[in-house]
Formats: structure tokens, sequence, C-alpha cells
DNA sequence: ACTAGATATGACTAGTCGGTCATATGGAGG
DNA sequence: CCTCCATATGACCGACTAGTCATATCTAGT
């Protein structure tokens, strides 16, 4: 947690110093963000940002925190209102790679950061990395399993294998920012997922 | 390219560097990882690794295309020798997902030095790193283009989208080493992308 | 105007890094 | 035994890092 001293700071100063923090590790790994040039870059002596934060690591928490908070929000925001957990599952999936799409496109830098930290095995060793993925991978489970409930999804296989095909979309949709803002090929996505590769005759 | 010194050495001891640098690069971002750690872990002196490579650059070149033909070489190995490309597209897929998971579980360090290459930034400067991505791209096409032409596949939608969530797949069974060995989870994975997740009264 | 506590500062420490180079070692040919 | 060239070595360099701390500045209460 931020020392009191950042919450007294001026509001703007404290946007600037989190803009410039964001960029900083959006850009470069844990390891390799730089302190000295996250200072120099907002104009701020390097012993200041230790009145704030007890360390690298806390300031990093705090970085990742803040993205998932405020990415989450805006995907929810971004979700059609007359959508309910009972909608057609493959209209919510549509409704959300959409929203996923939007947001990835708004906040660029809070998903570079977000992205990086999923694959940081050094970040690992907190949990704070975890927090998006825990977030994407609860709304798969949900939505498989209200599917599985009204008889929308087949159920001759395991709820894994969905899940896991699910949250591969889900994820190659954000790592992939200029993908996720063809909203035809979201489309398309969730028509082969609903209805499956293969050709046939009547369809 | 490695110098003459690095192939005049005694296959041994290049094998053992090679091992140790597959090791450190496979932990660390190529930012992260250390010469100096690695040397000492060898046994060697600093001075010694700059008679074989001109730079920490060009060792890591070195290793990812090191990686890369080793592990297309392992895939191709082990895919079944009575499957053509003119076979079912799903057929070659579960067998290439097969494989993908004997290899990774195979060559661990292998795998996990070419699944890091893929998120590194710094290492997107050269193109070694995007070796394997071209890889598992062109077989995905290139089994696109032949399930088209056999009408195997539907043709209501742009291969576009075919192609993204046959990529998608396979790097999550890539990234996933322990659910690549889950072969049950495989079949059902192809299933669900021949037929689709949507459950209907007669199939 | 004075004081006390909160905040800002940047020179400094101790450490790591990639890379260099003068020197030492090794082995093959004469 | 000597020479010559390939190879091995590790002290050293400059640059950079996270984090510290004595000192300076600011602000609010009296």
């Amino acid at each position: 947690m931020p020392s009191d001293t950042w919450w007294n700071l001026d509001p703007r100063k404290r946007e600037d110093i989190l803009t410039a923090a964001v960029a900083e590790f959006a850009v470069h790994h844990y390891e390799d963000a730089s302190l000295s040039a996250l200072v120099k870059h907002v104009g701020i002596a390097k012993g200041s940002m230790y009145q704030y934060f007890t360390d690298k690591r806390e300031l990093y928490d705090y970085l990742l925190h803040y993205a998932h908070e405020t990415l989450q929000r805006a995907i929810v925001a971004e979700m059609p209102h007359h959508l309910t957990p009972q909608s057609d599952m493959f209209a919510i999936l549509r409704a959300y790679l959409y929203a996923i799409g939007a947001v990835t496109h708004a906040y660029p830098l809070l998903t570079q950061l977000v992205n990086r930290s999923l694959h940081d095995t050094h970040a690992g060793a907190h949990n704070a990395h975890q927090l998006y993925e825990r977030y994407i991978i609860t709304f798969a489970h949900e939505l498989v399993e209200s599917a599985v409930q009204d008889r929308s999804l087949r159920h001759d296989v395991r709820p894994e294998g969905v899940v896991f095909l699910l949250l591969q979309v889900i994820r190659g949709v954000m790592q992939q920012p200029a993908r996720a803002q063809d909203t035809a090929l979201l489309d398309e996505l969730v028509v082969l997922l609903d209805q499956g590769l293969r050709y046939r005759m009547r369809q």
C-alpha cells in the first residue's frame, strides 16, 4: 500500500507519477524498469518515490492493482445493459469480446502492462500479477456453468476443454489489440465457437 | 554465427555451455539473463564466451535458432507417418497437438526459452525470436488452405478467424505443458473445434 | 515571527552488468 | 628445445541500478 504521503499529494502530481510509472512498466519488464529513468521523466527526486512506496515491488503491485481495477471497471461499463447472466452464452461472449476490444483500444498502456505481467516470472513471486488472469478465468467458468444449466452447451464433454477454448480466445483478443478492433473477426470467432469449423451440408 | 573457436571446442564442453545457456535464458528475459552467472555456472572465464560469440545478442540468437531447429525436428518426428497433407484437417490437428504435448514434455527448457522469446519486446529487435511463431503460423495457414480445397472446412467465413482460432489453441497447448500431456483434453479440443460448442438435438 | 512536523532532495553506497585486453597457457611443427 | 599461433583467463572499465540518509525546504499552528 502506498504511504499517507502518497494520498496527501496534489492529485495532478499523483496522476503524473502514475502515468509515467505505467508507461515505464508497460514497456519494460519488472526487472528492467528503471526508477531512475522514471523519476527523471516525471521531474522529481528519486528519494521522493521512497516517500510514497517502500520499494520497487510495492510500486509495481500498486500499479497492477490500479490497472486491473481500471480495466475491469471499463469492461463492465462497456457491456450492454440488456444482457443478463441468463442470456445466451454466445451473445454474452460476443459482447465481452467487443468490450475487450473497446477497452484495450482506450487503455493501450494499461493493457500492455497487464499482458506483460502475465508472462513475467519474477512478478510471479507476488500475487498481484494474477489478478487479471483470475478475473478472466472466473468469467469463463461462470459463463460455462451458466450455459451448462440452461442446456445451451453440449454436455458430452467436460467443461475443462470449453473453458480452455474460451480462455485462449479471450487471451488472444486481449493480446492483439489491432485484431480486437475488427468486429467482423470477433463475430466470426463467436460463430465458429458456436457452430464449429467443419462444413456441413445443411446449416 | 558462432566463431570457428566455438566449433573447434570439445563437443562435451560445447554441450555444457549450450545447456547452461539454455537454462539461463529459459529462466530469465534477455535483459535479465546474466553472462557472469552463466560462465560461473559452467566454470569457465567470462572472456572465453567472447571467443565464441561476439556479444550477448549473438549468443541469444544462436540459442533461439538451436531451440527452434531442435523442437521443429522433434515435432516432425513425432507426427504419425500415415498422415498426409490430404488427410482430414482435424486428424492432422489432433496429431499436431499430440506431438506438441510430447515435445514440450521432452524439452521443457527449450520450450520455455521459445515461449519466453515470444513475449520479449527487446528480443523483437531481431528476427530470430519469431522463427517459431512463423513456423506455427505457416502450419495453421497450410492446414486451413488444404481444408478449404478439399471442402472439409466451412466456407461461409474468411480463413482469418479460423487461423486465429487454431493459433490460439496451439499457443495455449505450447504454453501449458501440463495440459499438453492430457490427451483426453486434446481430443476434446479437436472435437469442439470440429463440431462447435452448442448443444444440438441430433448429433 | 517562531516552531515543529511533514515532505522534497540528490549525492552517495554497494552491487551487478556487458564487454575489453594484456597476459598466460597449451599444443603442434620444425 | 624453440617458435608460433590458437585459446583461456580474470582483473578491470564505464555505465547503470535500487535504495539510503543527512540536509534543505515547505506549511500550518501558535
